[in-house]
DNA sequence: TAGTGGTCTAGACCACCAT
DNA sequence: TGGTGGTCTAGACCACTAT
C-alpha cells in the first residue's frame, strides 16, 4: 500500500475541491510519492480526508483517469500508470531484405525483435465499396464493389495492440489469394503482393490521433483516458501506382511510431 | 436549433441511464440528425426527457465530450464537433530547396501553403541540463549545462497549434546566434544551422500520442477529450552527427502528420 | 463479508452567456 | 433576466474483488 503523506497544499483556494484533490494527487505522482503501480487512496478515504462528499472524490479520480495518469479498476482501486512500453514501428518495415531475412510480416518482425510475442488474426475478408478517403488514394470508384477489404487484428503478448483494415483494388486482387480468408503466405500480404508484381517502393503514412470510439475501446481493451493513433497507409509500387491502403488504429498506451527519413535537398 | 426527433431506442436496458442517453445522442450524431455545429439538448432538457436527475444527463454529455464528439461551452451548450481541419506536416519539411524557394521556416511553409496564417513565437532560450531521452539522442552528458534549450510556440490562424522545445549541444551553439532570443534568421533555425555546417541529411521522428497535461491543455487551449501528438525529432548532419533534438507537442484536433517515405530494398 | 468503484437522486449554489 | 453548464452534498444501491 502506498504510504501516507502530507498531500495537502495551499494551491489556489478558488479551485473546486475535485480539482484540488486531483492536483494534490497529481503532484504526489510526479514527486514519486505515489510510484507506478501504487494504489491511490480510495474515494471514501479521500472524501473523509478532504471532508467532501464521495462523489467529489470520485470526480477527482476521474480527472486523473482522463489524463491517462491512473488506471481505475472496479472493486480494486485506482493505480498509478507505469510508463508506456512503447513498441515502435520502424520506417523500413516494408523492406524486402528485412522480410526475407526474417521470413516474417512487418508486425511480427517488429514485435519479436523487441521481445514481444506477436499474434495476427484475420477477422474478415470481403468485397466492398471503399470509404471516400480510401477511394481517393487508390484511384478507384466509390460507388461499386471496387475493393477487397481485409481486417486484421494484432496482439502483443496476448493483448490487443492495433488493428488494420486493408483495401486492395479488385482489379489487382481478383483471382488471387488476396480474396481468400487468412494470410496468403507466411511472410504476410506484402510478400505475396510482390510475387504479383507489386513491390512497395514508396509509402505514404498520414497520422492523426483521437479518442477511440466505444467499439474500439471495447475491442482494443483500452481504458478511459487512452487515445488511439490512426495511420492511413498507402503503398505505391515501382510504376507509381497505389495498390493498397490500410487504416491502422493503434493503442497509444502500447504503441508508437518511429520514422527515420532521409532529407532530400 | 437542432430539431427534435425520436432519439430513444430500446438499446440494452441493463445499461446505466447516463450511458443510454449518451448512446442515443451518439447515434443521432452519426445519423446526422444532429449535424456538426448543432447544439445538443441542454442537460435540464435531457433530464426531463429521460426522467433522470440532471447530474445523470450531465454525465452523458461528459461521456461524449471525452470521446471528442462534442464541444461543451459554459453557459452556451454542448455542440457537435465538425471534422478536423487536419493541417499536416510534410516529410520533406527540412528540404533545403523548398526552404530556399520560399524563404520560410518549415512551419510557416506548411501553414501558408495550406491557406493558414502562421505565427511563431520564441518563448525562451536558456542553457540547461537536458532530459534523459534528449541527452541519449544527442550523445551529451546529462549532468551539466550541456545544451541550449529553445522553446517556440506555433499559431495557425491565431490559434495555438503546437509548441516545440529544441535542444542543441552547447558545443555547437556556443558563440552563435542560437544562444540568443528569437529566430537567428528569417528562414528559421535550420537555415542558420546550415551556415554553421550542419545540414539536415537525415531525420528521425518518434511519435506517440497521449492526453495533454493540465498545463498543456491550458496553453494550447485544447478542450477536454482532445489528445496531443508528441514528436521527438532528431536531426542528423552529413557526418552522421545528431545536432538537434526537438520535442513537438501538437493539438490532435488541428494537426496531423503526413510522411512520404521511400522504401529501400 | 468487507472494501472497492460505478452510478443514481433531488436539490442547491455559482459562473457564464445572451438578450 | 433566464437559460446554460459546473459542481457540490448526503445518502443510497449495485457490481466487482479479495479474503
Amino acid at each position: 500500500m502506498a504510504n501516507e503523506q502530507e498531500l495537502t497544499s495551499e494551491n489556489a483556494q478558488r479551485q473546486p475541491p475535485s480539482r484540488r484533490i486531483a492536483d494534490d494527487l497529481r503532484e504526489a505522482i510526479k514527486a514519486r510519492i505515489l510510484g507506478p503501480g501504487d494504489r491511490l487512496p480510495s474515494s471514501r478515504e479521500l472524501a473523509e480526508r478532504y471532508t467532501t462528499a464521495r462523489n467529489t472524490a470520485s470526480e477527482a479520480i476521474k480527472i486523473l483517469q482522463a489524463e491517462g495518469l491512473v488506471d481505475v479498476q472496479h472493486g480494486r482501486g485506482a493505480f498509478v500508470r507505469g510508463r508506456r512500453p512503447l513498441m515502435r514501428l520502424g520506417s523500413n518495415r516494408y523492406s524486402r531484405r528485412l522480410r526475407d531475412e526474417s521470413g516474417l510480416s512487418p508486425f511480427r518482425m517488429e514485435a519479436t525483435k523487441q521481445g514481444w510475442t506477436a499474434d495476427v488474426e484475420c477477422r474478415s475478408v470481403e468485397r466492398v465499396t471503399p470509404p471516400e478517403d480510401v477511394a481517393e488514394r487508390l484511384n478507384v470508384a466509390t460507388d461499386s464493389n471496387s475493393v477487397i477489404r481485409r481486417e486484421n487484428w494484432y496482439f502483443a503478448d496476448g493483448e490487443p495492440a492495433q488493428y488494420g483494415v486493408t483495401y486492395i483494388p479488385w482489379t489487382i486482387a481478383k483471382g488471387t489469394q488476396l480474396t481468400k480468408f487468412g494470410s496468403p503466405v507466411p511472410g504476410g500480404i506484402y510478400a505475396y503482393m510482390e510475387t504479383l508484381g507489386h513491390a512497395v517502393v514508396q509509402a505514404r503514412e498520414e497520422i492523426t490521433a483521437r479518442m477511440p470510439t466505444p467499439e474500439e475501446a471495447r475491442n482494443l481493451r483500452v481504458r478511459p483516458g487512452v487515445p488511439v493513433i490512426e495511420v492511413l497507409h498507402t503503398s505505391v509500387d515501382n510504376d507509381g501506382v497505389p495498390f493498397d491502403v490500410t487504416r491502422f488504429v493503434l493503442r497509444a498506451d502500447v504503441m508508437g511510431l518511429d520514422y527515420t527519413i532521409p532529407v532530400k535537398d
